[in-house]
DNA sequence: CATGAATGAGTATTCATTCAT
DNA sequence: TATGAATGAATACTCATTCAT
């Protein structure tokens, strides 16, 4: 709670965090500079260093609250759908909104944190993890109950979903082109539900 | 000619390149110096920049080469499929194979040269654009003769292949652990030609 | 005597000096941070303030009441001694034994704390100058009475006691090997005592 | 012959090392940084590590080089020697009277260096051992010949000669008091030759 | 065709210390 | 008597790149 709760965090802390989220929005992380964060903080550069072990893990906890939050959005996105095939659409278009709304964070997600091997063992993966094994069970579920064929493996599944919407995003994130969450939505799950076979 | 025949190549440019491949092997791209690369191939740093313009463009032309013995590779591979689908398939498997056989590769392309602005302006990428553009055309066709439905964008269809493919190698690349090319590619076609839904 | 009974010192106080005792058994004083002290003690890092102008007076300080009981136990081992030769061996002695069961303040006394100006001007070093002004006096006594030559100074004779303990223990405190108290004793006692010429 | 020929240095190279041994005239070597040696020097920070491996090695090398030149003379000044106990005194002269013209080098070597144990790995220390050994032999011989007595170890009579003339050494370096090298080696080798005992 | 000497810009991280409460 | 938040100064080392010969 004391972890969670951003009125107990000392002042200085919430000035770096938010630094940094503001920063995020012009440059990618690499090329931030502590200086400029503690900068752009108020704050010196020692005090970052009294929060955070280092620069990643500083990174890794602004993005772990990103993405938790999104997590609890995408949760209520998908409460109004009764089958599995419904949920599962609602998901993609949760993600595919949020990579449009935050492009900085879909950079850094799909680009620049993929990199590093410390990023695997952050707290903020285990977030990415969490929410991947929430949407394994809702495959699981749809095929239990018979909406969704039994002859592929759930991960397959898994991996096609979001396989396709990332690759539909990277182009877009790449040359700073417009995304439609929608269409691309759409002509996902036509393909990833009845598939390309006439 | 003299740009693709190895024999016309000065020595010191062939060690340089030798020097990279092999340094790649273990490290990637960003962890290796020029000091290094120099050393390994047992020439002078200064000359490294007699015949590139600057690190990034060495790695890029590395990529090249290696993604040119790709394609011909594929192409050889589709050969004997006579429908757009065994086409479609037989790609999916080369570059999963491929993938697999030449993991430091597979990291470069899908993890370590996507943040660098650069390489979309690389000869490396203009190649891997010209194969994409093939894959297209044999969707196209497919589409055409009535093999593919026809209400999805072949765009669409390319991205849920490589976006497929992609993810599913990934995790293997980034945890170290094997990748079965048939089974992937199997699945993958499995949902991707006829969906999800039972 | 406030100064010197634990009993009244401030517990806070008790802990850095314990926390200091502790660390510098594994540690040399350098590599110790502030934050470690107060960690391992169990207080805040502004405490040590309170209490010490900065963190080489707390060294001093430790090394200070280290010397002090060291120099009770010295006293205590030349009571017996009849003779000023004798008493410069049993004060050897006790050095060398000290010097190997107390490797850390060895190694600090003679190692990392004369780098620094500031410990020539610390209440540690004035025992140090304290207990060679008692050593002094013993030669002085012996030198009066007939034991030793009258042809070299005092200060003379206690600058090849002390240089040779200290060389010969060196070695031993810097390749981390183990010191036999008795045996250099006595070699240095017939050196010292006898000289080198047949 | 490279290696120790200066002509054959690049101008770099020497300028950087001619920089350090004028800086440690008036700073110890911590308080030097790697910027100031540039500086001084007229060269970039980067050129250092094109020649050292790191601040230390730096050190170590200016060390080596001074340490080399002071054996070339103390071999000449026991040239005359005939005996092994006039080759000691000899040797002891040429120390102290080292320490007290390179009073930098002295306070490096008696105090700064023996903290870090990379300088016992160093090569510079190698030569301190080479010198030590060949006076070990000096000290052997003069047992062999019946000059020196045979029942203490050499290392033994070693140690109490740099013992000695160290710990003298020392006072005046830390204090900054003149050093009398006749005066300290006559009435140390009174002492070590003929011992204190009346 | 190749060398080798030199550049110069870039930056995260550490830690003792202070001070209001 | 003790906390806890914050400071601020200090610095070695890396590396891609250039260019005269």
């Amino acid at each position: 709670m004391s972890e969670n709760n951003p009125r107990s965090q000392p002042p200085g802390r919430r000035k770096i965090v938010r630094s940094v989220r503001k920063l995020l929005e012009t440059n990618d992380f690499n090329s931030i500079t502590t200086a400029e964060i503690a900068r752009t903080a108020g704050v010196t550069e020692g005090l970052i260093y009294k929060y955070f072990d280092n620069k990643r893990d500083l990174l890794y906890h602004v993005l772990e609250t990103h993405f938790n939050r999104f997590i609890t959005q995408c949760e209520a996105a998908i409460a109004d759908a009764d089958t599995a095939l419904l949920k599962l659409r609602a998901i993609m278009h949760a993600y595919l909104d949020s990579y449009n709304r935050h492009r900085v964070f879909a950079r850094i997600l799909l680009l620049e944190v993929r990199n590093a091997a410390s990023f695997f063992e952050s707290s903020a993966y285990a977030e990415v993890r969490r929410h991947s094994r929430i949407i394994l069970g809702i495959i699981k579920t749809g095929i239990e109950n018979g909406e969704i064929r039994d002859d592929v493996a759930p991960e397959a599944i898994r991996d096609a979903m979001f396989g396709t919407i990332e690759h539909s995003t990277l182009a877009s994130l790449i040359f700073n082109r417009p995304l439609d969450a929608d269409a691309i939505c759409e002509r996902t799950c036509r393909i990833l539900f009845d598939g390309i076979r006439r």
